[in-house]
RNA sequence: GUGGCUGUAGCUCAGUCGGUUAGAGCGUCGGUCUGUGGCACCGAAGGUCGCGGGUUCGAAUCUCGUCAGCCACCCCA
């Protein structure tokens, strides 16, 4: 996929003439002329580099022919005189068929899985209070340091196009006060927004579907949203995928291993990558995180938190072991995942996927037991993860396949058929459960039929002068090529019954 | 934010050492076939060579800047 798609909404006015036109009427034009006048044309580009005046008066002398030509363009050309060049912004992108076809079908086998599970969606503003983000995701973190789309609004207010979706959750399941009627399970699909550099698997604007579930303190939890993620993962035949866990312990055990980490990493201080130095004080488990072959070593052999983890977190943290096997769900424990949020505790995991490229984790998640009570709320365990719809169809299989042939294919041949036919089709379209095409341009029959194939239609119905003096229309099946002559009387609601009728069993 | 690579037709890409009117395949439209599709043949339309400046008699080509895309770093979905 992927060069420059650059809309160009370009208005060609007085100004502009000197630009593109002058160069469209010298060339295509001057083709058609005799060798001399094109010589003489090429002095006259010549010369315009010399005198602004030349050139100017050149381009009217275009204008006005072309105008002469075309009546409707000296209105046109007088309306605008800016040229506006406009693509999508960095980092976005449009959805186009076929491929937004893919994703309807993702996003609604991801809504019934949801649904599935016991979980209802949640749809939330795509801006927040830029505090929200600040207080949930935590100050120290890249998203709020340097990622965030924020902006005052009339008021004055700081807002930020979410860049995460477990705060605007929280904060909803505060404001209708939801937890007041027992745990909550809730799932959400759609965009989210961070500024940065864009590379493969990551957008400025990109898609996640997610679940929170709050209000359950037990391992069951965590594994029942990591079933919900593999399954959906599952379904698309991804098993290639592979499900990281780890536990990177609660408010009792974590300044215990943090601790550990400093004594083990102090040493090492002066070796260390710029930017582990730097996490050094402010956050030293993301160390933990770093690529750098520098740190690989120190990485290697530093203490992990399975070491350090308290009682009651190494016990949460084995049940949700015993959990995935009892349900056969294959994972890894990876010491290493320790997630950029600061939300999180105890259970975190990751999918990562071989078959992508550097950004390899399309789903991640974990407990954040602390996240409710912080924002305000009462005291609520909570799990839940994102998945990165991007990702996922980067590497989902269902591409190639050629969807079967259905529905029809209306083909007139001249005005007075397709006058006729035309309320024909929208009676088709209102009774019938198939797709209806039908092209207004007039084509031949040939043409029309290689649209009838590109769309995928079983069946063309065509009608000419033949038939509507006959009252008749010609059905003919695309794959057999037969065809037979049905009766057409009554109106279109009656016709298009016929059709169907006369189709019917075929299919 | 940093770095590398790349911008030529709707798409995929050629374009020699800087030289006259920038090409191909696919796609689109028309025709061969006044009314029968996937094939074939013929023809046509379609280009500010990303944009702006500079060098030069002359720039798609060299140079600087800029924008965009891709990839990597940081980090994450």
């Amino acid at each position: 996929m992927g060069r420059v798609h650059r809309a160009r909404l370009r208005s060609r006015g007085p100004s502009a003439v000197r630009g593109r036109e002058s160069l469209r009427a010298s060339g295509r034009r001057s083709a058609r002329r005799s060798g001399d006048d094109r010589t003489a044309a090429r002095r006259r580009r010549q010369d315009r580099q010399g005198t602004e005046k030349v050139a100017e008066r050149d381009a009217d002398d275009r204008v006005r022919r072309r105008s002469e030509r075309d009546p409707g363009r000296a209105a046109r050309a007088a309306l605008a005189e800016t040229i506006i060049e406009i693509s999508a912004p960095r980092g976005t992108q449009d959805l186009l068929p076929p491929e937004s076809r893919r994703w309807a079908r993702f996003e609604s086998a991801a809504r019934e899985l949801a649904e599935r599970f016991g979980y209802g969606e949640i749809r939330t503003p795509m801006f927040e209070a830029t505090e929200l983000f600040v207080r949930g995701v935590g100050e120290t973190t890249d998203i709020v340091e340097k990622e965030m789309y924020t902006f005052q609004d009339k008021g004055g207010r700081s807002m930020t196009l979410r860049p995460e979706w477990t705060a605007p959750t929280v904060r909803a399941l505060l404001q209708h006060n939801l937890l007041a009627q027992g745990p909550q399970r809730l799932y959400y699909i759609g965009p989210f927004f961070r500024y940065e550099r864009p590379q493969a698997g990551r957008y400025r604007q990109a898609n996640q579907f997610g679940v929170e579930c709050f209000g359950y303190p037990g391992a069951e939890a965590d594994v029942e949203v990591m079933h919900l993620a593999v399954e959906l993962l599952h379904k698309y035949g991804l098993d290639d995928a592979t499900l990281r866990i780890n536990s990177i312990g609660d408010a009792e055990c974590r300044p215990h291993y943090r601790e550990a980490l400093l004594r083990h990493f102090r040493p090492f201080a002066g070796r260390l990558s710029e930017d582990s130095r730097r996490r050094l004080e402010r956050n030293p488990l993301r160390i933990l995180d770093s690529k750098a072959p520098e740190d690989r070593d120190p990485i290697a052999s530093a203490p992990t938190f399975l070491d350090a983890l308290c009682s009651s977190c190494e016990e949460h943290f084995a049940e949700v072991r015993g959990y995935l096997d009892a349900l056969g769900l294959r994972y890894l424990v990876d010491p290493r995942i320790v997630r950029g949020f600061d939300y999180y505790t105890r259970t975190v995991f990751e999918i990562v996927s071989p078959s992508l490229g550097a950004q390899n984790a399309i789903c991640g998640g974990g407990r954040y037991d602390n996240l409710v009570e912080s924002l305000g709320g009462p005291p609520t365990p909570a799990v839940g993860f994102g998945l990165g719809e991007e990702r996922f169809l980067m590497i989902a299989p269902d591409r190639d396949s050629e969807p079967p042939r259905s529905g029809f294919q209306a083909i007139a041949l001249g005005e007075a058929a397709r006058a006729w036919l035309v309320p024909v089709v929208g009676a088709l379209r209102e009774s019938g459960g198939t797709p209806v095409f039908m092209d207004f341009g007039g084509r031949r029959i040939a043409a029309q039929f290689k649209i009838a194939d590109r769309n995928r239609a079983r069946y063309a119905l065509i009608v000419g002068d033949d038939e509507l003096a006959a009252r008749q229309l010609i059905v003919r099946d695309l794959d057999d090529r037969r065809e037979r002559r049905i009766a057409s009387h009554g109106d279109a609601k009656a016709v298009a019954g016929a059709v169907l009728q006369a189709v019917e069993g075929a299919a």
